[in-house]
DNA sequence: TTGATTGTTACCGG
DNA sequence: TCCGGTAACAATCA
């Protein structure tokens, strides 16, 4: 489910019901109950994403971190509290609302030092304002890995997930095999700057769109990507290959991302 | 019931 | 010490 647009959404979303409240935090199936009794009752002072973690600091100093993985998810919703649905691993309780979190691969409390190597470890976040993208190009000049996996790669730049790469690399004419050093920084410009419009673009749409003209589709990318799952790229016509890095699938045209020579 | 999936980390052997 | 590969884990849906 989530890429870092996700993860900002949700920061935007609940960040306003829970900042500034002393909350509830309740571990409803006793799967983070020594956690939940951390922060029970601690006054909750903002909410922020750092890719896709998120983070709600208290007073005090902690915070709680959380990480979706592939198939967390975040509710919220107004009071009254109803039963929880599926596994809740944590749920927030506000004066005038309710956060659950199901199946995530994280979700811990952080001290203000463990949170600080958090930030040390990720990479500039493309949908933050304080992100260096120099940080960035600078991981990525270096190294002999492959541009799609080092997009990906959350200690390098942080937000992009399997789908955006494969569209942001399809839009930018760049194939996922070129290697880093071998990318130029006008061409590492146009990727991150590529991955900061289109992850905002599923901020403010809670979905992932990466086409132009994107229609009301139900079927589950339907017109609202170019070529990931597609067998023909919309701009050539040329059949799409798929690739795998990193056990992930990755889509190319060969035609139009042509590899480095 | 099985398999696939918008992700990450720990561990082991070379 | 630094890799690459593998397993583990999470929840849901077709």
């Amino acid at each position: 489910m989530p890429e870092g647009h996700t993860i900002h959404r949700a920061a935007r979303d609940i960040g306003p019901m829970l900042a500034g409240q002393t909350l509830f935090v309740n571990s409803p199936q006793g799967r983070f109950k020594d956690g939940a009794a951390r922060l029970n009752g601690e006054r909750c002072v903002g909410v922020e994403a750092l890719g896709k973690h998120l983070i709600c600091r208290f007073t005090g100093g902690d915070a709680l971190n959380i990480h979706l993985g592939l198939f967390g998810r975040i509710r919220k919703r107004k009071l009254p509290l109803v039963e929880p649905r599926g596994a809740v691993r944590v749920r927030l309780v506000s004066a005038t609302h309710v956060v659950d979190v199901n199946g995530p691969t994280i979700c811990r409390v952080l001290s203000q030092s463990e949170l600080a190597s958090l930030f040390e470890r990720i990479g500039p976040d493309v949908l933050r304002d304080d992100a260096d993208p120099t940080r960035a190009f600078n991981r990525i000049a270096k190294s002999r890995a492959p541009i799609g996996r080092l997009i990906m790669d959350q200690s390098v730049m942080a937000g992009v997930g399997n789908i955006y790469r494969t569209e942001i690399l399809w839009r930018q004419y760049v194939h996922p095999h070129t290697t880093g050093r071998e990318i130029e920084r006008a061409v590492f410009d146009r990727i991150w700057n590529d991955a900061a419009r289109l992850l905002a673009i599923g901020v403010r749409r809670n979905a992932i769109i990466t086409i132009d003209a994107p229609s009301r589709s139900r079927s589950r990318f339907g017109d609202r990507v170019n070529i990931f799952g597609k067998d023909v790229c919309p701009r050539c016509r040329q059949p799409v290959r798929r690739l795998e890095i990193d056990g992930r699938r990755v889509f190319v045209c060969e035609e139009c991302q042509r590899r480095p020579t």
